[in-house]
DNA sequence: GCAATTCGGAACGATTTGGTCCGAATTAGC
DNA sequence: GCTAATTCGGACCAAATCGTTCCGAATTGC
């Protein structure tokens, strides 16, 4: 129930790179140090943010990293998906699961209704909001 | 993002434990062998719930576990904190965290509002509700 | 008083996670 | 056109946590 670090990493890395980059160009190493995070980590999320499409890489020499959409239109579920996988509670969630209750658990019908409950909490979560200063509620 | 197996077979047993015996007395090995998980498993997972005062065990040659509460007081967040502990997403939610970038991280103040809204969530599902055959939603 | 049955805690192994490193790709400059 | 610098992308390794299993302590019934 306590999402990784890595994930806990990327929401700060890109709340950093919205709220100082905006849609400037801007180096993974450059957000590690302005960040604090270990500059190998942050290669590795924005690895993942960019194959995730959450991020748009250039290579070369002047290259970086920047938002491929507005802070508006990114929110935490997009962020954690991107690192952790699908957001689900449970792995018969999504699957045949390999668990070897299926038939006797009565409580798996009620499990999407959670996801779905967690889903929608970090969907009204958007980098714009975690861009400002003063807490919202 | 996605909760323990321990908590997920914890749900699984209570919800057997609250739908076959009521307030009835039951011994961790049945209730193993009703839900078809390991034994060992759940007497671990006996062992969490009865420290967390979800169950109340009675010792002895007769003795077995039952619920504390009735089915409609204990929901979901109450069993999850029971086996994976407090529900809070990073670990700068609750404490001094330990983490190096606590002066800039940003987003520090917003993980309070993302944990009552997963809380909430998660509190509106009772034991009740799992024992229902039919989905709710 | 004895024995059977139970829960509670401790130890081991496996899996996932986190961190680190090196190689491939691309562009600027010469 | 070529070299070189800087970048991202993927693969490898160590660590911590999780999951499982086992054994001991406690209690009640006979």
């Amino acid at each position: 129930m306590r999402l990784s670090n890595l994930a806990d990493y990327a929401v700060v890395a890109m709340r950093a790179a919205a709220g100082h980059c905006g849609s400037q160009m801007w180096s993974a190493a450059q957000l590690a140090d302005q960040t604090g995070l270990p500059a190998p980590t942050v290669q590795k999320l924005v690895s993942r943010l960019s194959a995730a499409g959450l991020l748009r890489s250039t290579r070369g020499a002047n290259g970086g990293i920047r938002l491929a959409r507005p802070a508006a239109a990114i929110n935490l579920a997009d962020i954690i998906e991107a690192v952790e996988g699908p957001i689900a509670m449970t792995q018969c969630s999504d699957g045949p699961s390999g668990c070897t209750i299926e038939h006797s658990c009565g409580a798996r019908p009620h499990w999407p209704q959670v996801n779905r409950a967690i889903r929608g909490a970090l969907e009204n979560i958007t980098l714009a909001d975690l861009a400002k200063e003063d807490v919202a509620a």
